[in-house]
DNA sequence: TGCGCCATGTAACATGTTACATGATTAT
DNA sequence: ATAATCATGTAACATGTTACATGGCGCA
């Protein structure tokens, strides 16, 4: 349950609206952690049940209605609480991987294609890393410490495409070496 | 949806019950898709509902009976499809990186004992891919080419786990040499 | 005597996705 | 004109986790 733990971590930068915080994840921790808003606004509901946050809500002409949201002590807590919980190792759901574990069905040439295919959006990837680390996500980190640790989290997903990546390009020349499929179950 | 194609692949490899089938994901593509006992049941019941999967029911004596389940052609043609479609990136929930991305609230040496504890959950998760690279996880390949395929499988969680533990090292290094936080909100 | 393996399942809950629903303002 | 932005929400569904439930066999 963690959602409701980087919510905590984004209120207690500074209060924001449901609205907001989809904008800020969508900026800055999307690759690591990413939330719609019917989740956002589901989550803040029983937040604010549990007390760890409370509501402001501000008028405005033209627009609807904002709801901000306030982190409390008991929600500040909560966080404090949890940012020295011993970490675990991330989960992973990797389908490219299982279709390529049961690939023998397909011929040399298909499983290229897959390769190519996923090493192309991994490049877009570590390009969009690039783009976050110049711009930054959030608008400023409160301290320099804070500033270096945002860049060390962002280096991670750079180190870890990378590594993924020069993966997939030898992966993609060991297939074009291994002996084709002779049965037809090629595609096309 | 995607352990439903997983599950079609061993299927395919050969017939197996719900209780073969989890043992089979825990030895061999664990890292990259699990599923627990009551999530493998449900689904393929769905399966069988759509004509994926056939069911034989095998008596034994002292033991609980086993419904051993079997591929269908149709189970075979969605496999098949499967396996051809543009892979996706693997989605992240990434909840060590989002507690160093709020960690300015801790102190140095409460990061250092994060990193290094997930430093060393990594290199338990190295060992298990070397154990898994010696055993193979499956019995047998049924050709070369499948062997060479499973092997590159592994191989990539070797080569992301091997970069992650890099930065980690790193990490641990970058936090040392950074001003301590003043505010003592540290544990102890 | 108690644990682990074999083997199946259900119920409740938590989390995540997709689609539906509304409506004004501002920029192209 | 029409698309994007602002702003909130609900409903239905899909997926994943935890706990409950049963019961014999073989081993230490």
């Amino acid at each position: 349950m963690s959602l409701k733990h980087a919510i905590l971590g984004f209120l207690d930068f500074k209060p924001l609206s449901g609205y907001d915080l989809k904008k800020l994840f969508d900026s800055s921790v999307r690759f690591y952690w990413s939330a719609n808003h019917s989740q956002i606004y589901r989550t803040l509901n029983e937040m604010k049940r549990d007390e760890l946050v409370s509501i402001e809500v501000i008028q405005q002409d033209g627009l609807p209605n904002k709801k901000v949201y306030h982190i409390t002590e008991k929600g500040t807590d909560e966080l404090l609480k949890w940012l020295r919980h011993s970490p675990e190792l991330p989960p992973i759901r990797h389908k490219m991987l299982i279709q390529i574990f049961w690939a023998d069905h397909l011929s040399n040439e298909d499983i290229v294609e897959i390769l190519k295919d996923y090493a192309g959006r991994l490049e877009e990837r570590l390009e969009a890393f690039e783009v976050l680390k110049k711009e930054g996500g959030l608008e400023h980190p409160r301290t320099d410490r804070e500033g270096l640790l945002w860049e060390m989290v962002i280096d991670n997903g750079v180190e870890i495409t990378a590594a993924d990546l020069r993966w997939t390009l030898k992966a993609i020349e060991k297939v074009g070496s291994m002996e084709n499929i002779s049965t037809s179950t090629s595609s096309r």
